[in-house]
This record gives structure tokens, sequence and C-alpha cells, in this order.
DNA sequence: GTCCAGGGTAAGC
DNA sequence: GCTTACCATGGA
């Protein structure tokens, strides 16, 4: 725990807004990204990392060139997205609390692959443990990057990893699914990047020909893994949420086609709720 | 020590 | 089609 945390030195600023780096790290959509600092955040995807700062009043401090940042980085924090006209959508009480809380969470755009492991992991898991079982595949099972640092490891490295060393990383009962679907990936029965193409339903029901992936896992690693904003993961908190708010039927075409935003705001919202009640609530 | 976690699967109805 | 037990592990 704690790891490495690099500067080098260089620092590239630049105007992202609505950006809120610790809820965003902190909203289970990424297993890599965490505060290393009230105002810093440390993330690291696929084979390359960075350090933001938040330098107040929207401007953001990255670690790491100009061309770098544009190659990158803001595509990962989904800087060319204007968030607004989706945070309008909110059209009830507890949906317009759960955007005034979230609204500088943004949907990354991470890696289907890396995204995909990540979330077969997540099943009976909470964030932490997830967390923990990814850095352990990447120190194990990555290519070493400098500074102590590995990368995610490839479909191959998981592929040929025997399971006995696969259940070292706490994977559990989960081992097999990694393996089986990571063979997949690497044999190219089942080709992640030209999935890209597909509309949204035959993308997930690719999805679901892989071990260990659900409609659960499917919707999340569409969401978080091909910025399918209208992808809908329906986890123990949503279904609260649901349940709670709703009366068990969210409205999720009103907001077509950007559900899945919402849906991370009502996690967000709701996991801050229940660890924070309100007084005499 | 107990309860719970960003669920999937297979068996049973 | 819809329930239900079972799955391993660690965090809170």
């Amino acid at each position: 725990m704690g790891g490495t945390v690099v500067y080098n030195g260089r620092m590239y600023e630049v105007h992202l807004a609505p950006l809120d780096l610790t809820r965003t790290a902190d909203s289970g959509q990424c297993f890599r990204m965490r505060m290393i600092a009230s105002d810093t955040c440390f993330i690291q995807a696929q084979d390359r990392y960075v350090t933001v700062t938040d330098l107040g009043g929207g401007r953001f401090g990255f670690s790491c060139d100009e061309a770098e940042y544009q190659a990158r980085w803001a595509n990962f924090l989904d800087a060319g997205t204007d968030y607004g006209p989706i945070h309008d959508l909110a059209h009830d009480e507890y949906a317009r609390q759960a955007v005034d809380f979230a609204r500088g969470v943004r949907i990354l755009r991470q890696d289907p692959w890396e995204t995909l492991i990540g979330f077969i992991l997540s099943q009976r898991k909470n964030i932490p443990a997830i967390r923990h079982c990814v850095e352990q595949l990447c120190v194990r099972f990555g290519r070493p990057i400098g500074d102590g640092l590995y990368a995610f490891p490839t479909p191959e490295a998981l592929a040929n990893a025997p399971q006995e060393e696969l259940a070292v990383c706490s994977l559990g009962y989960r081992t097999r699914y990694v393996s089986q679907t990571a063979r997949m990936v690497a044999s190219g029965q089942a080709d992640l990047y030209a999935w890209r193409t597909q509309d949204d339903a035959a993308l997930e029901s690719a999805l679901l020909t892989l071990p260990g992936v659900g409609v659960k896992v499917a919707a999340c690693v569409m969401l978080f893994g091909y910025h399918r904003l209208n992808a809908f993961p329906v986890d123990v908190w949503i279904d609260r949420v649901m349940k709670n708010e709703y009366g068990g039927g969210f409205p999720v075409a009103h907001y077509a086609p950007y559900a899945g935003v919402i849906q991370q705001y009502l996690f967000v919202y709701a996991r801050h709720m229940f660890r924070a009640p309100k007084p005499e609530g």
C-alpha cells in the first residue's frame, strides 16, 4: 500500500470543468486511480501513469508534457464531453441531489481489456478489495515500466499464467473466469477492439459470451471501457436506490442516451449517503 | 466474529 | 421464463 509516487518535474496546466478528482477516483469505475493528497491523484492506465493536481478554479496540473496530455489523458478524462446537458436531464428531486453532489464525476474512457478484467474481479468484492487484486495482477504479471511501477498485464500474460499463480492475487473463484477470458482474448476468439464498431445490443451479446461476464459486468464494461453512455449497470447500490427512491422502477428511458451517466451519479451519491447518514435520519 | 461487497453460474421449477 | 444455492476472499 502507499505505492510509488512519481513527480518528474514536468507540469502541463489545463482548464477542465467540471472535474472532481476525489469523487471520480472513488467512483468505482477505475481501480488504478487514487488520491495521494487532498488535491492530487495518481492515475495508472495500461502502461502509462500521471499525477493530476487540482489547482483550483477549474485548472489542473498534469505531470506530463502537452503532447502526452493531448494524446492520452485528455481522452482518458473525457475532456471533450460537455456534461452540462446531461446534468439538465435530472427530472426528480433525488436525481437532482445526486447530480449536484456528483457533477464533477466523469465517465473515464478506459481500455476495454483492462476494464473487462477489473469488473470480472469485481463480483462480490468491495472496491478496496478489487483495487488490491488489480494491483497484485499488475505487479505479478505486468511489464515493469520503471519507478517500481507496472503496466496492466496483457491478455497473453494472463492467459499463460498458471491458475495457482493467479489465485495468489486473491481472485478466489474468479481465477478461472480471468484465465478463460484471457485465453479467448489472447487467441483472437474475442476481439475486444473490433467490438468497438458494434452497436450496443451486439456489444452486450459479445461480452456475455465471456466466462464470468453477466449482464451487470457487461454493462460496466460497456459504460467504462467502451464509453456507451446509455449502459445502466445495476449493482447492490443501484438496486437499493431503485427500490427505496423509485418504487422499483427507475425511468431509464428518460435519460437516454445518457442513462449510464445518471446511474454513476446515483451510485456515488448513494454510497456517500450510506456512509454519512443525515442526522435524525 | 459477523456482515457485506459494482455477481455469475447451474440447477431446479 | 423466474428463483435459489453456491461460489472464495478480504474489508469494514
